[in-house]
DNA sequence: GACCCTTTGAAGACC
DNA sequence: GGTCTTCAAAGGGTC
């Protein structure tokens, strides 16, 4: 983490997120215990992992792994497997049941023997932590045609083989290569730019995705930013519409304001630069799902949310350090871009649940999703929790160590939701 | 075909 | 300033 590392990369980051440093700072002693069981060993962090999402997993039918997840979720002293779940308060206190399908990913041998097996997860933590040696002998995939003849000791070898060239020190001169090759303008080489990709020493490795600005279709078309002085093609870009052009003809018959407006609507959108744990998913996720043979993404995101929590701040600080270039380098090239910008482009049930919720409590399922909680959720009555709207049994068979326990509250006494696990915030672990 | 789900983090909106 | 909302990725699932 930048903040963290002061004799880093992190030093005069004027892009760094204050989220960044909260983050850790919530986790306080946490990170402490973290630190200790990484030093005690991958091993039993591993297993103990292993054995925590199983619990949870598990803890549905059973109450024991429920109180496992709440002595933990206390955020007082984490002895043992409970302070294996390593997540945040908040996301502590999220007492998720694995979907049927992660939990098939999870009992599947393949899954179990893979997600969290030394050999698989600490590989990537052995990765991170320990720079490859140069040399083609220690790669694990082919040699790329950009390869360098040495590798920078600070690279990490499983990344794309561009990332091996933006790790080069002379990590613009590629992508000039290849816009020559494609006949393509490329004012990227700007001291800036460069100054961002030349890492040093201490610096951190590039991941496929950012490295991907670079080789990204768009690229290679050599599409760019309409109008933009820049106008660099960037994975950022996508067109607002798949819809191909229209034919000439078919264009003269269009009113000026009909294509004024297809223009617009043809803008391409730019995205939001990624997050660190954005990041990270990008990076990982062919990993889970190679181990886990899962391809819901809802699952496998959950996994992913868990194996975060569970990296050392060392290795969160890389995808934070890279999260920080990335919207650096956004910025950079495109100036006048701003999140607003995006707002909107996505209609949201969220925002309907929302309103439903201030308005008619609706079925059991809307009243659910006023609640976040999952739509597959049966009802039943492990949580005992109860719906201030229908009075009726909360079967979060997912939250096993709900403590609300209040029973079924007159309509007039119960004004305000109870606390439930659905609501992050408010959610009470049976002690 | 649009949206949901699910995760975390960043940033804008809102009070 | 604190809280809430939206969007970034991903792809199977749902409507």
């Amino acid at each position: 983490m930048p903040q963290l590392d002061s004799g880093g990369a992190g030093g005069g980051d004027d892009l760094g997120a204050p989220d960044e440093l909260l983050a850790f700072q919530d986790e306080g002693e946490e990170q402490d215990d973290k630190s200790r069981d990484s030093t005690a060993g991958p091993e039993r962090d591993l297993a103990e992992l292993k054995s925590s999402l199983v619990n949870e997993s598990e803890g549905a039918a059973g109450g024991a792994g429920a109180r496992e997840a709440g002595g933990a979720a206390s955020g007082e002293a984490e002895v043992g497997p409970e302070a294996l779940g390593r997540e945040h308060s908040s996301q502590r206190l999220f007492g998720d049941k694995l979907p049927e399908s992660l939990e098939d990913g999870l009992k599947a041998p393949e899954c179990a023997s893979g997600m969290y097996k030394e050999t698989v997860y600490s590989a990537f933590n052995l990765l991170m932590h320990y720079p490859a040696p140069s040399g083609a002998g220690q790669h694990p995939q082919p040699q790329p045609p950009l390869h360098k003849a040495s590798q920078p000791p600070h690279s990490v070898p499983q990344l794309s083989p561009l990332y091996e060239h933006f790790s080069s020190p002379h990590p613009t001169q590629a992508p000039v290569d290849i816009s020559q090759k494609q006949g393509v303008h490329r004012p990227l080489q700007t001291p800036d730019l460069s100054s961002f990709y030349s890492l040093t020493s201490g610096s951190m490795g590039q991941l496929p995705h950012t490295v991907s600005w670079f080789t990204h279709p768009s690229l290679m078309l050599g599409s760019g930013v309409p109008g933009h002085p820049a106008a660099i093609p960037h994975p950022a870009i996508v067109p607002s519409s798949g819809k191909q052009d229209l034919q000439p003809y078919d264009r003269s018959l269009k009113t000026q304001a009909e294509s004024k407006a297809e223009k617009e609507a043809k803008k391409p959108t730019i995205k939001k630069p990624l997050n660190a744990f954005m990041l990270y998913m990008k990076e990982m996720r062919a990993k889970v799902i190679a181990e886990c043979t899962l391809k819901e993404s809802a699952a496998i995101n959950q996994i992913l949310g868990r194996r975060w929590h569970a990296l050392s701040r060392e290795e969160q600080a890389k995808y934070y350090e890279l999260a920080r270039k990335e919207r650096q380098l956004h910025m950079q090239l495109y100036p006048g871009w701003s999140a607003r910008d995006n707002y909107g482009k996505k209609k949201r049930r969220s925002r309907e649940k929302h309103q439903e919720s201030t308005t008619d409590p609706g079925s059991p399922k809307k009243c659910r999703a006023r609640f976040g909680l999952n739509q597959q959720t049966d009802w039943c009555g492990p949580c005992r929790w109860v719906c201030p709207h229908h009075h009726s049994p909360c079967a979060l068979s997912c939250f096993p160590d709900c403590t609300c326990s209040a029973g079924p509250a007159a309509p007039s006494s119960a004004p305000q939701p109870l606390a439930h696990p659905g609501d992050r915030g408010t959610y009470a672990l049976r002690t």
